[in-house]
RNA sequence: CGGGGCGUGGCGCAGUCUGGUAGCGCACCUGUUUUGGGUACAGGGGGUCGUAGGUUCGAAUCCUGCCGCCCCGACCA
């Protein structure tokens, strides 16, 4: 892309809404415009990352086993009125009235749709085992909506229920789900640590959450910072594998690591002192086994091998898509703004022409430009008439990972300059090296986790 | 919902106390000049001052209602 056939509103100034550093530089960069109390539009770049992390999201889901299908924002009333969560609910959930008078609301969650659909269309253990997700927009009216996208009202969250016929199953499910949470938050270059929770309004006794640590997290957790020495990495996974899924969920949750619901102080002193860690945290998933909480009263059953119906056990797993925008930003930035992992940048580098206009400069950018997107790669060539001071601070703010400076002072050696945003180091080198640098950063690590994301813009569909 | 604060051009703000018909910086447009880490100069466009009503000869400014937004708290992916 061009920078000067594109949309991206940078701000120098902060607008005074924003209190925390995901917030600001995600107004600044022009990735989001508030269009009320925790409501956002998703400007041009904003969108793209936004996609970025969906598209891992899928891409995880279904090497997981979980398939992929779409459910309406807008629910009737009268489901949540059999599983007895409509009143349950109060007032966090929007309740709308349509044109005949009908109850609707504005789904906070799924759990009655997808039952609904299961109970339909589904009547053999035979059938089982299966998960359904979808990644669709929520709303949560919350009372105070803050911190931009990381507590917004209307929200865009995956979240995947599994039906089994018995608990074992059921629970290789929830395994599951941890096993491809902890590949799809490394794939985001985040370290998401699972940790016991509190089941809250969707109920159950078996939960974790995901917690991303930040100085900015809204929950105060406690953990053995062994924790955060374990790595998912490359490891193979065979999904369908209960013992290995098992295993995977021992090692990453044998340690002590609790939000401040779950906090038990008497355990947590077992630790050894140097070891104790109490921090704060983002949310940016959660898993839960809830048994038949749903499928009882919605008469969600099977026929079992013996002809009898039985309830389904049921799970429901949620990752918060739009929060982990803000999430990683929080994770990643610096003081002249945003450092994106390679897994989910907007572009994969930024080319800035240091004398637009002059000739040889231009001819180098094109073809720097026309090389990097022979590669497969995404990049962004800031081509605006403008003073290098300018670009430079703009490519700092947006945060791509990686640079290459052209002037004709360079070139007069033959070289331009590569720039690590991470690290701010630079190196020269001739433009054929710099481009073959950056192509194989990112071709070593496609689609792995504990790096980085697939190629380019790929089409949005390769996971289904 | 309790407590605090704010609504003045796209963004950041002054002006409100003490009423006299709107201003600054950035951004934007034109021109010249520049360009190696947010160039300089000159000219220019854009605002019924959140909204409704009231007081007054006269309201951004005073009074009342309403709406919106932000911060702290309870609540939450």
């Amino acid at each position: 892309m061009r920078l000067s056939k594109y949309f991206l509103p940078v701000l120098k100034e902060t607008p005074s809404e924003a209190q925390i550093a995901s917030h600001r530089l995600m107004l600044r960069a022009g990735m989001i415009k508030q269009a009320s109390a925790g409501i956002y539009s998703w400007l041009p770049l904003g969108f793209k990352v936004l996609r970025k992390l969906e598209n891992i999201v899928h891409e995880e889901q279904v090497r997981a086993g979980h398939i992929p299908m779409l459910m309406p924002t807008l629910q009737s009333a009268d489901l949540w009125r059999e599983s007895g969560r409509y009143d349950a609910y109060g007032p966090e959930m929007l309740r709308i009235r349509d044109r005949q008078d009908r109850d609707m609301l504005y789904g906070p969650t799924n759990e009655e749709l997808i039952t609904d659909i299961f109970r339909a269309h589904v009547g053999s253990y035979r059938d089982l085992p299966l998960t359904l997700y979808h990644i669709q927009w929520k709303f949560r009216d919350e009372i105070r909506p803050r911190f931009g996208v990381m507590r917004g009202r209307e929200f865009f969250m995956k979240d995947g229920y599994n039906f089994d016929l018995t608990k074992e199953d059921a629970l290789h499910a929830y395994n599951r789900h941890l096993v491809s949470y902890l590949r799809t938050y490394e794939r985001m270059g985040l370290q998401a640590i699972p940790m016991r929770a509190d089941s809250g309004p969707i109920g159950g006794d078996d939960t974790h959450e995901f917690l991303v640590l930040a100085e900015t997290g809204e929950s105060e957790v406690f953990y053995d910072s062994e924790i955060t020495d374990l790595k998912f990495g490359a490891r193979e996974i065979d999904y369908s594998d209960k013992a290995q899924c098992q295993a995977v969920l021992e090692e990453f949750t044998s340690r002590y690591a609790r939000t401040d619901e779950t906090h038990d102080e008497a355990v947590f002193n077992q630790i050894p002192e140097d070891r104790r860690r109490v921090a704060r945290g983002i949310e940016v998933g959660q898993i839960f086994y809830f048994g038949t909480k749903y499928s009882e009263p919605m008469g969600a059953t099977v026929q079992g091998p013996d002809g009898k119906p039985v309830p389904v056990h049921m799970g429901s797993h949620g990752i918060g898509v739009s929060r982990l925008v803000g999430a990683i930003i929080e994770a990643s930035h610096d003081d002249k703004g945003i450092i994106w992992p390679e897994g989910v940048t907007p572009f994969h580098a930024g080319i800035v022409n240091l004398k637009q206009g002059d000739g040889e400069a231009d001819a180098a950018c094109e073809k720097l430009y026309a090389a990097l997107k022979g590669k497969g790669l995404d990049p962004l060539y800031d081509d605006r008439d403008e003073r290098a001071g300018g670009k430079f601070a703009t490519m700092d703010l947006i945060g791509l990972p990686w640079r290459i400076t052209v002037g004709p002072r360079g070139l007069k050696n033959g070289v331009v300059e590569l720039t690590s945003r991470r690290t701010g180091e630079s190196e020269e080198m001739a433009p054929e090296a710099a481009v073959e640098k950056i192509a194989e950063i990112y071709a070593s690590h496609r689609g792995e986790a504990g790096t980085v994301e697939p190629m380019a813009d790929r089409a949005f569909h390769t996971w289904m």
